[in-house]
Order: C-alpha cells, then structure tokens, then sequence
DNA sequence: ACTATCGGGACCTCCCGTTGTT
DNA sequence: AACAACGGGAGGTCCCGATAGT
C-alpha cells in the first residue's frame, strides 16, 4: 500500500475515533509508518487537506457497504434492516468508540474552514441519493423517496450517537424500527 | 454572575460549535473575563471536569426548553413540531454551527474519559426520559412512549449533524414528518 | 500539635525526599492538613522562611539523635559505630529516598537566598561542634577533635549520597571504618 | 558545536547549581541558545532525558579529570592529594555554587523516576571503579583498593556539600588528611 | 520522495503569593 | 486564625509547519 494511502486510512481511524483537534499529526504520522517529510510532499496544504480527503475516502467506504447492501437485498424494506444492522454491529464491535467518521471531524471544524465542510456536504448528498435513487426506482414517489433516505441518513448519525452515549445499541433498534414503519406507510400508500 | 457560572456558560458556548479538543482554555479563559488563577481553584480535575459540569449545563437548558414546550402544547403533537422548529430556528440562528452541546464533547472525548461520557449518558436519559413520561401521560402504551422519545431524541441528534453538514432546515423538516408521523400511528392504534 | 509544627513537620519531611524547588506548597498543606491562608499568617516571608524554619527543626532533631548517642555510649568509638548505624538503619528504612534533610535544600536554593543557606550553615556548624566538643572531652587534642568531627558529618553527607544512588549501605560502612580508623589513630597518637 | 551539545552543557552548568527541579527549560533553552522546537527531537522523553544524558556527560567530564591526574601521578598519595586539590579549587573558583554535578540531579529526583537514578548509580560506579582499580594496580588488595575508592568519592561528595554549606574550603582539607591517612595505614600494612 | 533538524507558539497544568471575609 | 477566591506567570509538553540536505 503506498505512503499516500496509508496517511489517509490512518487518518480516517484516528478522526472517526477522536475528531479533528484531538487527534495530533505525530500519532498519525506514528500509525502510518511515514515520515512527516513524506506528509507534507502528499498533502502541502497540511492537516486540513488531509482531513478532507480523508472523509472523502470514509464516504467512499460506507458508499461501497451501501451499494452492496442494496445490490443483494430483494426489497427496500430488508435492505434498510441489513444496513441499519450491519453499522450497529460494526459499531458496536469498536466498544463504541468508532461513529460516523464524518461527524466527528464536521463537528470540531469551524464552518469556515471550508475544505472538510464541503467534503461532509458531499459525502451526505451521496448517501442520501444513493437511497434516495434506490427508493426511487422501487416505485415510491420523488419526494417520498428522498424522504426515507433522508430519514435513513438522519436516523443513522442520531443512532451513533445516543449510542456511543449510552452504550448500548437500542438507539439503532429504535431507527430500524421507525425506518421500516415509514417505508411501510410510504410504500402502502401507493398500493 | 459569579466566576464559576460565567467558566461554564463560556465553556458551553465554546465546546458547541468547536469541540473539546478544538477548544482551548486561553479561550475560554478570555470569554469568560477570569483569570487563569481562578480556574484550577474551581475546577480542581481541570477541562475535563469543567466539560462534565458544561454538559449538566446545557442539558439543564435544553430539558428546561422541554419542559416548557410540554406545559404550553394542547397535545404531544403539537409539542412535537413545536420542539423541533425551535430546535431548528435556533440553530440556523447561529449560522447552522451551534449543534447539540453534548455531542460535540462527546465525540471527541475518549468513552475512557468517563467524567464526560458519564454526563451525555445522563443528559441524553433525562431528555428521553421527560419525553416518554409525557408520551405516557398522555395515553400510550410504556412500550411505545419510549420508542417515540428514543425516535425524537435520536431523530434530532441526527438534523443538527446533517443540517450542519448541508446549511440547511431540511433535515429538520424531515424528522418532524417522521416523528409526526409515528405518533400519529401509535396514538392510533390505541384507538 | 499545632499548626506551625504541622507545617514544619511536613515540609520537612517533603523537602527531605524531593528537595525544595521538587515540592509544592500545595503538597505542604495537603500533609499538614491545614488551608492556605494560615501559612501566611505563620509564614509572612512564604515558602523560603518555612524551609529555613524546617532545617532548623530538622538539624535540631539530628542533634537530639546525637546528643542521645554520645550520653549513652561508653567511648568515642561506641558512638561513632552506633550513630553511623542509626542512622544508616533509617536511611535504609524510608527505601535509600530520607537522606539528610539539611543537604536537599541547601543544593536547590541559589547561595544569595541567605536565609536557607545561613541555616544549613548553622546546623552543620552545631553538629561539627557537639561532636568536637565530645571527642576533645574524652581526651583529644582540640585539633585532632575538631577535625574527627568535620570527618564524621563530611563523612556522612557523603554516605547519605553514594548510599541513595547505589541503593545500598555499603558507603555506610566504609565511612564507619574510616572514622573508627582515624579516632584509633588520633586516640593512639595521645597514648 | 551541534544542538544536542549545547542542550546537555547548558544543562549540566545549570543543574549542577540549581537542582533539577529548580532549573527551568526555558532557562536551558535559553543558555543553549537553542529553539524549544528543536528540544524534543533530541529528548523525545524530555526533561528527565536530559537530566540522565547530562548526567552521563558530567561522569565523562570528571572521569577524564580521574584518568588526568592518574596518569600524571607518581604515586597514589599524591594522586589523592592534586585531585581533592583541584576539585576544591574548582569548587571554590565558581564561588562554591557548583558542586557535584550528580548529586543536585539526584537529590531531587524521586529515585522511581529510573532514568536518573540509574545514571547516577553507573557515573559513581566508574568512578570508583577507576580509583580502585588504580590503587589495586599500585599494591594494595582488592578489598583495600575498593575501600579507599570509596572513601574517596564518598568523602569528595560530603566536602562538597559541608563546604558549600560553610563557605570554606576546610571540608575538602579534612577529607584529604583522612585519605591520606588511609592510604598511609593500608599501603604501610602491606609492607 | 524521504529525512533530520529547526522554529515558535499554544496546550493544559500548577506554581507561589495576595486579598476579602468570617 | 482560617478560608475561599483571585491573580498572573511559568512549568513541561507537544503542536503544526518549514527548511535544509539527501
């Protein structure tokens, strides 16, 4: 794996699990085997062009589940249950500690530093299409569509996080259960 | 408004839109006009014990803001869309970078750190725990009061990340319908 | 016991094992059970009155263990052997840490802060002619006392020492045997 | 002379009359002329890492002083008799401020913080392990040899206190009489 | 593309001493 | 005598970035 890839794989690990500021460039520096000299000639805008092409990269990975988990399930409705399940398990396997790797870097960057905010805007804007396509193309409305993957989007950042909080992953049960109940409204309404 | 008050209220405002890590003490120090002598004197565990009591603050703040949203609304319902406008007023008034208080810490502070985890856990169940006693008192079943306060409460946990990652309301308005929505489903099946 | 005697007695057994700059007036007060403000009150001149006040006590009790020695020994050379072994034995016994409580100050406060170093003058001083003025009591010549008494104290400083950084006695025991040799000598030259 | 140099000279000069404790790192920063930056590049463990190898240069310096007036000597006495010499000149020159450069390192440092600890035990150990091995070398036993070595450094070590605490330079003087006389009396033994 | 060194500033912590009040 | 609160400064550590030279 080159040098590159492993500065953005280890960034991606140490953000997810302790955001921005609390994650110094020496401990990533230490984590990727690299020499900050190499750091600098990959990213000369330093730290916070990391950060944005790190989370570009976490986005990328949850894509990759996201897509995988739609490509194999029969309908909607599993497809939501297997998702939701399988980044509860995930989590959950991390004690905790390992969220949504976007947020935790969004929520200690200022807004103006616009390089990590705008990689956030995208990567959500993707996973929400991508859902919201998928919906789609099961035959709920446009904007019933976007609805749920919103709602999907939405209910899974809230879950990580009253999770983590309360160690415990009933906040994930709770979503799963309110997802599917809106599919079910959605798609019934149609019928 | 004596000097410990005025070090948690600087140190709320702070944490909010910057994180733990993100924000320094010099900061918070220069907010709260007192001087560094002071500090250590009132918060003998340093910044991490001033998180922990900034939590209870603003957890305070935000069940005092239920509270009243409760007292005044006819029924759940409108409480429910009263809530979350507010909620969402209040963060585009800060330019969509004044999130939920406790994640902000929460989220880039270690769970080993366990003064701050111990306050979010604390802060997230009293908020459930107002929320489905009020569901309850209103005529639904134990079972799904605590579902629908788990649903708000995760629900808008999730707005405030994602409308801060897009500027925008709409995560917020999608969560209203969703939490409307379940409520209406669940108070009607009572029926 | 009294305040002041709490202070004393704690710092003088802090400053002995961590030296005076190596202690905090915090640490002080915390072993001496007793607030700030009463320090000052008993301390006007702050942290450097209280170590000179300390050496004093500390050289005091010294002198007690001295006095105590020589007034139940038969001859000089009884003396000498029981003393060194008291207080070899102490030493050994606070894990080679409690070595002279006169030296750890006296070698981390600047020479021109006078009150320290006027008080370790002073004890030393006290120590060299307790002993002198036994040794020449018992016969020797005032010369030969007087230096048998610089040999002893010199002798111990360095003891205390080279006992601390090899963890071990051994130095203990070779000054032992040189000051019983030297007294052997002076005393013989007599007869 | 390159960065790490200064560090550890500056180090040793202010150490040895200040105490570990009583030195700041701005002050060495200082006196190198050096960036703080750079301090941690060359001391990843900081202080105390430069408090150990400062330790070890200051054994170095001394041990060459050793092997000099060693080398030079006709016979042991004298050897004894220049090296006391020139330390108490030494001593006296810089004002009796800067005494033995172990010691005020070790005095105040807690002995569990091992990398001092364990510096100092080795730089005694050599040498006394340089003196012994020369009186051996000269006639004496091996058990005489090690007892006069000790002797030595410890009665060098309890001269430079007494003498800085005095203000005078007798300590040094009773010290080497004793030495002598010990020299005298082992040597005459074997004849 | 990698390395060692530099550079200054900010980090949180704790320092010692002072002041007010009881 | 005791005490809580204040006050500014320095403590050691580590930050991110820059600059040589390889």
């Amino acid at each position: 794996m080159d040098t590159k890839t492993r500065f953005l794989q280890a960034s991606r690990q140490l953000f997810q699990r302790q955001g921005y500021h609390g994650t110094g460039l020496n401990q990533i520096l230490e984590l990727s085997k690299a020499p900050k000299g190499s750091f600098y000639h990959h990213f000369p805008e330093g730290k916070i062009q990391l950060a944005a092409e790190s989370l570009e990269l976490a986005g990328a990975e949850l894509e990759a589940l996201i897509r995988n988990v739609i490509s194999h399930a029969n309908d909607p409705q599993t497809a939501i249950t297997v998702f939701v399940n399988k980044v509860a398990k995930w989590f959950k396997s991390s004690d905790y500690s390992a969220g949504c790797p976007i947020t935790s870097v969004l929520l200690d960057t200022v807004p103006d530093e616009q390089l990590t905010t705008r990689s956030c805007r995208y990567v959500f804007a993707q996973w929400i299409g991508i859902w919201s396509d998928y919906f789609e193309s099961s035959g709920v409305s446009t904007v019933d569509a976007q609805y749920l993957a919103n709602c999907l989007v939405t209910g899974l950042e809230g879950a990580w996080i009253v999770s983590r909080a309360m160690q415990s992953l009933d906040a994930f049960k709770f979503v799963e259960r309110s997802l599917i109940s809106q599919w079910q409204q959605v798609n019934g309404d149609r019928k």
